[in-house]
DNA sequence: TGTATTTTCGAACGAACGTTCGACAAGTAA
DNA sequence: TTACTTGTCGAACGTTCGTTCGAAAATACA
């Protein structure tokens, strides 16, 4: 009989078990320099159980890959929907890309910073998706320029510098002292929207307080 | 006898020349991918004899992060040297960051990639000059919200976004088609300094019109 | 119960890894 | 010439790698 509480996920199909550790294990060793072992050591399926759940390496990593960057284009366009004016719209848009960011970062920074390791099929699935969310970002920023809201200015630099900002983050974020998903959401794109702006233009700004998750109220820009 | 022709480098120390090798190697292999053999095949000097000029793998990946930070740091402060206003600081910085971002992208995918590949003795040296590095862009901030040009705002975030945005140009820069180190840095450095900008402030302008090393004549804004 | 299907894994495969060793050629100084 | 240093490399060391195979164990269904 299971324990229940030391195994909440007993009903979690061990394929998903498997992708969990070996998100973890690429996330410590990078893609390279994880083997099967390590997650096969981690997971606690031996060696050889691993292959009836996947069928390589290189499609563990195309995997976890694809079900992280589906998920955060999911949840964009259904923030996304209703929502008219462009600035909200990009302040939707980095909100989410944080909020998944802070929540899981493991499999982000595989996302990030396994970039280059697959080949083939698996390659052209993932960089698919991800072409589809940075058009996401660019349209948004091309409706800030028609309406006038951000200055003339080379565009893709633009988007491009604020997944810049956005991804460099878990190369430094410690979670028990900077901001957290919201306040640093709401900073960076403060920063992203005055950086861009017209000249002589005034940002609309958020409602100026509001509760975070833990209770905390955080002013609107100064968070942090 | 040598030809000059083809190997305009025959001074070069030969540890030199498998240091150039070895970055082009990490950078498309990344550090646990690439092996010792692949660097060997690529500088012409067999596998054993590699071993007369490093000690192991890891010493070379120090000495191309060692190097190439050094080389920047260094650069960086006498760019530094009797500039007074922190604005031209922060801009000297991003100018200087990018200039040699583009320049050598290599080395500086090397470095920025594999942060996380050095271990022991090696990994605390090469942290102590990014340390260096931070800690000179966050003193040029602080400088630029004691003298109210920045609003308040959590300076590690403000500093580690513009690290973010230079860092993460390798991801996407392509040579042929976008703006070159000069532009770019206008085009971020404006961009960060707007971003952090205190309400109600001008930011000083650039000389308007400047000449690119293409003799092409870029807007002061709206290069790209 | 017995039979078929699903799940698990010890053992092994060939290949590639970082590193070492000893031999050997080339150059220098006496 | 001899003696010594510097540079070069083929061959091998022991280890680890991703993956496979065939045989068990566990489960499901009759």
């Amino acid at each position: 009989m299971p324990k229940t509480r030391n195994h909440p996920r007993v009903s979690l199909s061990k394929q998903q078990l498997i992708l969990r550790h070996a998100a973890q294990v690429f996330c410590e060793k990078g893609y390279e320099g994880a083997s099967i072992r390590d997650i096969s050591r981690s997971s606690g399926i031996s060696l050889a159980g691993m292959y009836y759940y996947i069928k390589s390496k290189q499609e563990l990593l195309y995997l976890i890959q694809l079900f992280t960057f589906k998920t955060i284009v999911a949840r964009l366009e259904k923030r996304l929907k209703g929502v008219n004016d462009p600035v909200e719209k990009l302040r939707a848009l980095v909100q989410n890309h944080l909020d998944y960011f802070l929540r899981h970062p493991v499999e982000m920074k595989v996302l990030t910073h396994e970039d280059e390791a697959l080949e083939g099929e698996y390659r052209k699935e993932v960089l698919e998706i991800k072409r589809r969310y940075y058009s996401i970002a660019l349209g948004i920023f091309e409706e800030m320029r028609k309406s006038g809201i951000a200055r003339r200015m080379n565009s893709r630099v633009a988007v491009l510098s604020l997944f810049g900002m956005m991804n460099w983050i878990h190369t430094w974020h410690r979670p028990e002292t900077d901001p957290q998903a919201d306040s640093l959401a709401e900073t960076i794109a403060g920063m992203f929207l005055h950086g861009v702006m017209a000249e002589g233009r005034e940002m609309p700004e958020l409602k100026p307080a509001r509760v975070t998750r833990n209770g905390i109220e955080v002013a609107g820009r100064a968070a942090g």
